[in-house]
RNA sequence: GGCCCCGUCGUCUAGCCUGGUCCAGGACACGUCCCUUUCACGGACGCGACAUGGGUUCGAAUCCCAUCGGGGUCACCA
């Protein structure tokens, strides 16, 4: 047994964005990762041997891959706190400076290197390997002929070729230039994957036939490139998820059958690494979560505000999105899922659409930490209790760190509960401290909202310090911050009445209570005189405290609430707002004022 | 369909390996109540599950089998 590091890997293909499923498998591969390196640490062992987590780019399908992609995918991983030790480096931070050097951290690059070609022919060489030369199109006849039996389609492996013997013939015809795949040629003996997680999975000989390590564009294909890479990069384990499973024997298969052509190693078997799969997450209604969601819902949005309002088509409607009509047809007809389509129609319906990859949770205004900690209880649990007998269920990075051991990862899928996520997210917020809280908000505001963070700044610094303070416990993510905040962001002359709530202040007086009108007006007056000293949160409520008094509505805190509630609804237009001295004080006299006149100019005589 | 995996409240799960302390615990959601100047926050209580059927056993959520149900996978995508 070797003494290295334990290795884990997460290895995206820069298709899209990071999705929410991805950002679990590479938290759980980090977290026992770097378990493992706190442990050898604290055995007094040398930094960076314990355990180190790599981030590797599966760009080898060159039609779908992007760069913007990739640094998308690694930001939102730094994002969620979750940093590689081997990898590309990222920009503007330390992640991925001090990386092993084995090779480019892209499998572009490495095919470009002619790594994975040289084991390619070393395997046809040994008579592990193959040219083939069907066209897709022969091979797609032949499995829609079996599908037609109702037989499953497996490659017939052609009569020249013959398992551990090198044909010379096919590879000369390869070599001249014939257009071809180069296919892995499976040995007879079962495979058993013993898999940390499910146990031993056996599959028997014969369920695996001959696929294709090698695409006629002379790339990789996905199963190479991984056994390839986790080999020559020293990958010890494997955490993925469980779609994997099915894949892995021609993995292990592959591993049996490839030595290593390095100098240094140089006829060394490859070893099979630890695997790990963890269960599935799906949506609440057990259907995949896919970005296709995203289109799925503004489909249904778009075609229901077509049955209702017939006055508009796909022909007026394209020009508003700022798109061909075509386009949007073909949209509707469920011929293309194009996300920015539908977030076209989500802005223009003013429909959320479902959040599937870790950049939407982003924008949508929750807390990395929420996420990871959600994550974490996705699959996996700490299986410990608070003191106070209940299950422990909220941490954070740190504590998975401590604590994540792959025994503890369960085996059934589990279905995506966005509602648990908004509490935790909620709960997230409410540790905050108000600065903290005031901090982030404004860090998200000038992101995704800078119109709003630039109608609080006009607030000044002290209202803003009040305002983060109530919005806090209102606030389940940073994005309906806003909602609660909108009062004191929008300008006196244009935030909207609430027609319902102007009809309370019309109503009578049931004497001796003066109407909310009256109350109104003596409120003005009161507040028009305070003191600027005492334009405060409690020298507000003093003020309206010994109104009350005064006006003998009552002695409790409901008297107050008679002068509150006509108040609340003249300077934020609706009846709902945090407490009403702070949201005064958040307003300021002069804003006040001119809000009451307003209203009551609304309310006429 | 073949192969493989899984099956505890609506959802995430603890308990299962090492049967009894489980007429099954927690969290989210939901409901009722309390707090309360509105809305939130907070607090209390409640609703609610061992898929089914057979075994094994003094005793099964826990072990075995079958059935049913769910999922994954069968690409020159990863």
């Amino acid at each position: 047994m070797s003494h290295g590091p334990i290795i884990t890997r997460f290895a995206p293909s820069p298709t899209g964005h990071l999705h929410i499923g991805g950002a679990r498998s590479a938290l759980f591969c980090w977290a026992f990762a770097k378990r493992a390196e706190l442990e050898h640490i604290a055995r007094g062992g040398t930094p960076g041997q314990g355990g180190r987590f790599m981030i590797r780019i599966e760009d080898t399908d060159q039609a779908r891959s992007s760069d913007e992609s990739a640094r998308g995918i690694l930001e939102d991983l730094a994002w969620l706190g979750i940093a590689w030790d081997d990898g590309p480096r990222l920009p503007g931070t330390d992640i991925g400076a001090h990386a092993r050097d084995v090779g480019s951290y892209f499998q572009a690059q490495r095919a470009a290197a002619g790594i994975y070609n040289a084991y390619i022919e070393s395997l046809v060489k040994s008579g592990r390997a193959y040219p083939a030369f069907e066209t897709n199109e022969e091979v797609e006849a032949m499995r829609k002929a079996c599908v037609a039996e109702k037989r499953t389609f497996k490659y017939p492996r052609p009569d020249d070729v013959q398992l551990g013997v090198f044909n010379e013939a096919r590879w000369a015809r390869a070599q001249k230039g014939d257009r071809h795949v180069i296919r892995f040629a499976m040995d007879a003996d079962a495979v058993v994957v013993h898999d940390q997680v499910l146990g031993d999975v056996k599959i028997a000989p014969g369920e695996v036939d001959d696929f294709v390590i090698r695409k006629a564009d002379n790339f990789p294909t996905y199963h190479f490139a991984v056994v390839i890479d986790d080999e020559l990069m020293g990958v010890t384990h494997i955490l993925r998820a469980q779609e994997h499973l099915a894949n892995t024997p021609r993995h292990v298969a592959m591993q049996r059958a490839l030595k290593r052509l390095e100098p240094r190693h140089e006829g060394v078997s490859f070893r099979t690494p630890v695997y790990a799969h963890m269960p599935l997450i799906f949506n609440m209604d057990g259907t995949k979560m896919s970005k296709r969601d995203k289109a799925k819902t503004a489909r249904k949005a778009l075609k229901e505000a077509l049955a209702k309002d017939k006055s508009i088509t796909p022909a007026t409607l394209a020009p508003k999105l700022n798109l061909a009509e075509k386009l949007l047809a073909d949209f509707i007809a469920g011929e293309n899922d194009n996300v920015d389509i539908a977030a076209a129609i989500a802005k223009h319906f003013n429909i959320a659409l479902p959040e599937i990859e870790v950049y939407d949770y982003r924008a949508a205004g929750y807390l990395p930490e929420a996420i990871t900690n959600f994550l974490s209880l996705l699959g996996w649990n700490p299986g410990m209790k608070q003191p106070d007998g209940k299950d422990l269920e909220k941490f954070d990075n740190s504590f998975l760190a401590q604590h994540f051991a792959i025994d503890r990862i369960g085996k059934t899928n589990a279905k995506f509960d966005r509602a648990k996520l908004l509490s935790f997210n909620a709960d997230a917020i409410g540790k905050l401290s108000d600065a903290e809280f005031a901090s982030r908000w404004r860090a998200y505001l000038a992101e995704y909202d800078p119109a709003s963070l630039a109608a609080l700044d006009a607030r000044g610094p002290a209202a803003a310090l009040i305002l983060a303070a109530i919005i806090k416990p209102r606030a389940k993510t940073l994005r309906d911050a806003l909602t609660a905040a909108r009062f004191a962001l929008t300008s006196d002359t244009d935030y909207p009445f609430d027609p319902k709530a102007l009809d309370k202040l019309r109503a009578p007086a049931i004497p001796p209570v003066p109407s909310g009108l009256e109350l109104l007006a003596t409120t003005r007056t009161t507040l028009a005189i305070l003191p600027a000293d005492q334009w405060i949160p409690p020298g507000i409520h003093t003020a309206l405290e010994s109104l009350a008094k005064e006006l003998n509505l009552g002695t409790d805190n409901a008297a107050v609430g008679k002068l509150a509630q006509p108040l609340r609804i003249a300077v934020t237009g609706t009846g709902v707002s945090p407490g009403i001295a702070e949201t005064l004080a958040i307003l300021g006299r002069t804003s006040t004022l001119a809000r009451i006149d307003r209203c009551l100019a609304a309310v006429g005589p």
